[in-house]
DNA sequence: ATATTATATCGTAATATTGCAATATAGTTT
DNA sequence: AAACTATATTGCAATATTACGATATAATAT
């Protein structure tokens, strides 16, 4: 068989993994740092900055906007996208529990 | 073609895409949790918890370790994992960068 | 030494992801 | 409307991931 069994975990659980699944490839960390370090909204002028086809960053924003991580808004003839702070507090909270959860536990055995 | 051009990116992007990459998926996300919630540390009681097979457990366990987000130590005839808060603290600084410098654009379009 | 228990690895099938060329769609300009 | 620009979608090939049975490895117990 193949990938995930979404049915036998939490709704919660699926929905981490599906953030977490969004940032797991390097060309959609680039794509995040670039929309921060742009001081204006950014455009498709990630096709001219990085060497994957239009089609191939289309895709990737697709599935960054898919999982809420950005948004894009139509200006004129092209779009902007930008992150979503919402989803961003999400991701965050989330590994702030794990961290908080692990100092509290004074069993380790590593 | 397929799969990541790991060799376009910044070492930084690979690293961090390899972490998130670890995180997307629900099992991984499960497990994780579990760790956190039971006070001794876990071995493989897993494999009774959730509905996978030892080997689909032990696959994931691998993942994880493999990425530093957990980090195993063997206990007799078993092997006890615990979180690695080292980089659950550089995932953790990730995200906050990603949010103090999304709060410090003025302009933003979405 | 043999049996038992716990975990890892191998081989393989099913499915998902990645990347791109080609094409489609949508807005802009002339 | 026709040409142009920007982005999305489709179709397809290459590769990666997921899952599991079977088997291997390692420590413990009998």
């Amino acid at each position: 068989m193949g990938a995930s069994k979404s049915d036998h975990f939490t709704k919660e659980q699926n929905e981490l993994s599906i953030l977490f699944k969004a940032l797991g490839h390097p060309a959609r960390i680039a794509i995040i740092q670039y929309i921060l370090e742009s001081k204006s909204c950014i455009c498709g002028d990630l096709v001219e900055k990085f060497p994957l086809s239009q089609a191939t960053i289309s895709q990737h924003l697709k599935e960054l906007k898919s999982a809420n991580i950005i948004q894009g808004s139509i200006e004129g003839n092209s779009i902007c996208y930008c992150l979503n702070p919402k989803t961003l507090g999400k991701i965050s909270n989330t590994i702030s529990i794990f961290i908080e959860a692990e100092k509290c536990k004074g069993t380790s055995c590593c």
